[in-house]
DNA sequence: AACTATTTATAAGA
DNA sequence: TTCTTATAAATAGTT
């Protein structure tokens, strides 16, 4: 990828390598965090360029967890771990390690909600104005997305309700009928064919039921957050 | 890299993101083998694809000894933390209660990415939205009040320089005019006045200074990153 | 798994 | 370091 061919072997020239280590660590940092969301996988890389600085990527920058599951993975059974649990001495060093990164954490949150903003540079103003940018596509698209599978559940659910009161009404009609002229009244009162008689009347006119146990959709985790009409609306993206 | 632009988001398809996981993960090991062997760079990779299998990448299959490497380069000198914490036992709380705290945290983290969000209620997602969008309004706000007050200081910069090199001026005009007819060459070629006289033309010319030591700007937290062009304009609120 | 049209990454140059 | 550009590589969608 680039202007020439290159072969797979150390780059003699100083300046040359640090240089290409510059750019490809890049790209590989970008591609192991594309990889990570693109196809929430979890990864972990670390990189110590030749003069021994550290560059490092992971998912949700939780090296220490990542680790751990390698660890655990490797050596289920075999408890040779090391790195981690174990010492008591260790504890303190876990300690500070997760008090460190609750503070970042905690920073970081204050910064997503729009606080503490005065210790950014520009450019990290700039970088997280894009990242939640990005994060409020993912948000909407996700709410849309959420929206027209409840739609369809109640669409669904109301097409069922009217089959069922067409099939009431077919029957009361041929009960009717069967009576022929008597004058006899008809026996349609009793309180659970009624019910369902509102039902058509009511679904019939507006198109959604609303209202109702909502028993058949499934796909909203809150059951009782029914959709206002101003929210039946197409993708604004 | 390929027919498709691709955004940066969970690939909701599963066969897809399948595939696209084995694609780029190969591609990913192959680029961390190349950085490590052309830059000479010590690097250790690890994937747990979604389903939890295992792959990995380390310079000379010796991930062990990478990975210690990274714990002592993280925590050589930090040991010094926490040794106010006298009870062992409450430790074990204490632990487990930052533990949660972390967790929560990230969890909060990746919501605010726009990541992880099938976890989430339309309610929830409602509420999220509304918070980033109030975020970027403060982010927007914040950021534009940093361009006005880096550009204002460039401005009052400028100003000084104007009217230091206007006195200088003077001053050359008046020792012209002290030395009459008499063909004399002006002394004007110190190195000091000349560069001021360059900064003259130029900021004159371009009502800005790009470029410069930036010491009037004391508010810009990285000095070096000089306003382009296009950053200078109207709040787009 | 193979094929290709495209997008990306990056080597070289400035 | 950063920017640009020509070109090699990676890969998304398809077969």
């Amino acid at each position: 990828m680039g202007r020439g061919r290159v072969q797979l072997k150390r780059i003699e020239n100083k300046i040359n390598r640090q240089v290409t280590f510059s750019k490809r660590r890049s790209g590989l940092l970008k591609k192991a965090h594309e990889i990570s969301v693109l196809c929430d996988a979890e990864v972990a890389l670390i990189v110590f360029s030749s003069k021994g600085k550290l560059f490092e990527y992971s998912t949700d920058s939780c090296m220490e967890r990542i680790l751990e599951r390698y660890d655990r993975y490797l050596y289920s059974d075999k408890q040779l771990v090391g790195r981690d649990i174990s010492q008591s001495e260790n504890w303190v060093l876990e300690h500070a390690k997760l008090k460190a990164r609750v503070e970042v954490l905690e920073k970081n949150k204050r910064n997503f909600m729009g606080e503490d903003l005065d210790t950014l540079s520009l450019k990290e103003l700039q970088s997280l104005e894009h990242q939640l940018d990005a994060a409020i596509k993912n948000i909407r698209s996700r709410k849309n997305q959420a929206m027209f599978e409840s739609i369809s559940a109640l669409q669904k659910k109301d097409k069922a309700l009217q089959d069922h009161n067409n099939s009431l009404l077919k029957k009361i009609k041929e009960r009717e009928k069967k009576m022929g002229e008597e004058e006899v009244q008809v026996q349609v009162s009793n309180s659970s064919s009624n019910l369902q008689h509102q039902y058509l009347l009511n679904s019939s006119r507006d198109g959604f039921i609303v209202g109702g146990d909502n028993g058949g959709a499934p796909l909203l985790t809150e059951p009782n957050s029914l959709l206002p009409p101003w929210m039946i609306r197409p993708t604004n993206e």
